[in-house]
DNA sequence: TATAATTGATAAATAAAATTTATAAGTGAG
DNA sequence: CTCACTTATAAATTTTATTTATCAATTATA
């Protein structure tokens, strides 16, 4: 049987006519028929119900259970190619989400450089959502991960490489004591990042743990342009120590009673991905790097 | 490329050597170096190192990346073929670990009648450890599981059939009063389910959690023995309600601050299996079936 | 309602691919 | 050095996949 047939069929399942199937693929449409029948003898039972000639094509529960599978072993080769292709041009491309690597960057570089990984790496920059997005799509072989939430994913393994805390942070100019309550918090304005990014949803769970509504003046995903605002007071904000920590003329907020989850700074991978002496080598310079 | 090629090389990657897995497949020699060749086209990289010619064949990093995604293909085709083959002929495996099934199946038996689904149903009677992994094997469609932790695992899908908890148990000749202290519990001799079920293990924890060293007198497999040896006043013994409710002369002993999991009754099927009505049908049956 | 257009199935022919046979050439043990 | 064993290759053969041509069933539409 040939690989070819699971390919069709998937493609069949999903356009439900063997005309078009065949001419999405550039064949002619009885390879399409005899390709459906070469899988029905293969697993011994019918997959396609042709009720009538034309239309309406239907798939039966045999062929429904059948392209759950196929499905699999269609994105594995995929993987398989990808993972191959990269191999062979000894590119490893890694996700970085801008705040984190911003943070990380300095301690490895050098690293980086006198193993000559520099060029080895190729680089994706984005959000850390759509990085673990990427790579479970086998288009990333590794990526750095801020998140409060440790995978849980079979696909995927990681390797801790710091716990970072999320801040309220202010202007230096500012003066608000050792420490200030909530209510003191709410009265002052607010200048977020925007939606999609992990300190966002934190900061929407702790207003809706604590059932309070601050005052968002102006939201960007341009964490720099974030702190500079800060630093200039024109607001207040919250994102990790991460961002912060190496930044002069700003200061960490202290609020009573407030707890936030850790901000846990990662590197992922896929479970199937080989662990080559290059691949380790960059976990280890990333882990080893970033000790305290 | 043909799906066998896959075979071939995972074949070949275990014996390490062209004749063996020739002959392991009943075929000529060329045809393996021939299906590696179209291996080493299709996916554009040497897979195996050919130092010398004869002995000590090796993957190269590519061969062996591509062999971790070739397990999986060939895996998810056994999977589809196991799967299918029982659509075809209309039986569920179910998994029946039997004190569970004692207990519940009283109450589905009439239902699992009237649908005519007593003959669709190949029994398999297993330990929950044992049962759980030829569900993932693919050798079962659904089982029955007594467990104190949910599966935490993307393969697998389950649904809770009922809740329950561990008991200490005794003859209802002997008088504990309302309840007993630790200590004095562990005056008893006990008589135990053996190492490999889960009240067993459930036991260890809890001695160890508690460390203490009870006094293990006799241990067996078959439940009911052990149920019958407690009523005859012989030992006391641990295991959850499932087993115990159902049966006269026994008495639960409640022992003083003592913290227990839950045990849950579940079924569990894996995500890729196609959720037919029939099989629906059986989830519902014993959901329903078994609410208080 | 007749007719044209479209669909999927089939047979036979053809093309493509996998496999075998036969053989060569490299390697290591004795 | 020779023998036994290995993998590679060329050519022949077998098997498999695909195409061409055509038919019968079904829809669309005029």
């Amino acid at each position: 049987m040939n690989a070819k047939d699971w390919q069709y069929f998937q493609k069949l399942s999903e356009l439900k006519n063997f005309s078009d199937t065949a001419r999405h693929f550039g064949v002619s449409q009885p390879t399409i028929t005899y390709s459906l029948k070469r899988l029905e003898d293969e697993y011994g039972v019918q997959l396609v119900e042709r009720k009538s000639y034309a239309n309406s094509l239907r798939l039966t529960y045999a062929g429904n259970q059948l392209l759950k599978h196929v499905n699999r072993i269609i994105r594995e080769d995929y993987l398989a190619k990808s993972d191959l292709k990269r191999l062979k041009d000894k590119k490893i491309r890694i996700g970085l989400p801008p705040i984190i690597t911003n943070y990380l960057l300095p301690n490895v570089f050098d690293q980086l450089k006198e193993n000559n990984f520099l060029d080895e790496m190729e680089q994706v920059v984005d959000g850390s959502k759509e990085l673990l997005a990427e790579l479970k799509n086998g288009r990333l072989d590794i990526s750095l991960l801020g998140t409060t939430r440790l995978p849980e994913d079979a696909e995927l393994e990681y390797k801790i490489i710091k716990v970072h805390h999320f801040n309220l942070i202010a202007s230096k100019k500012r003066n608000f004591g050792d420490s200030i309550d909530l209510s003191d918090l709410l009265k002052e304005e607010f200048i977020l990042t925007d939606n999609n990014s992990v300190h966002r949803q934190v900061f929407k769970r702790f207003t809706d743990k604590y059932n309070v509504l601050p005052n968002v003046i102006f939201e960007t995903s341009d964490y720099n342009l974030l702190l500079n605002l800060v630093k200039a007071d024109k607001g207040i904000s919250f994102i990790a120590e991460t961002a912060s920590s190496l930044e002069e003329g700003i200061q960490e907020v202290k609020v009573n009673n407030l707890e936030l989850p850790p901000f846990y700074i990662l590197l992922v991978y896929r479970t199937n991905t080989l662990k080559t002496p290059i691949f380790s080598k960059i976990i280890d310079i990333f882990s080893d790097g970033c000790k305290d």
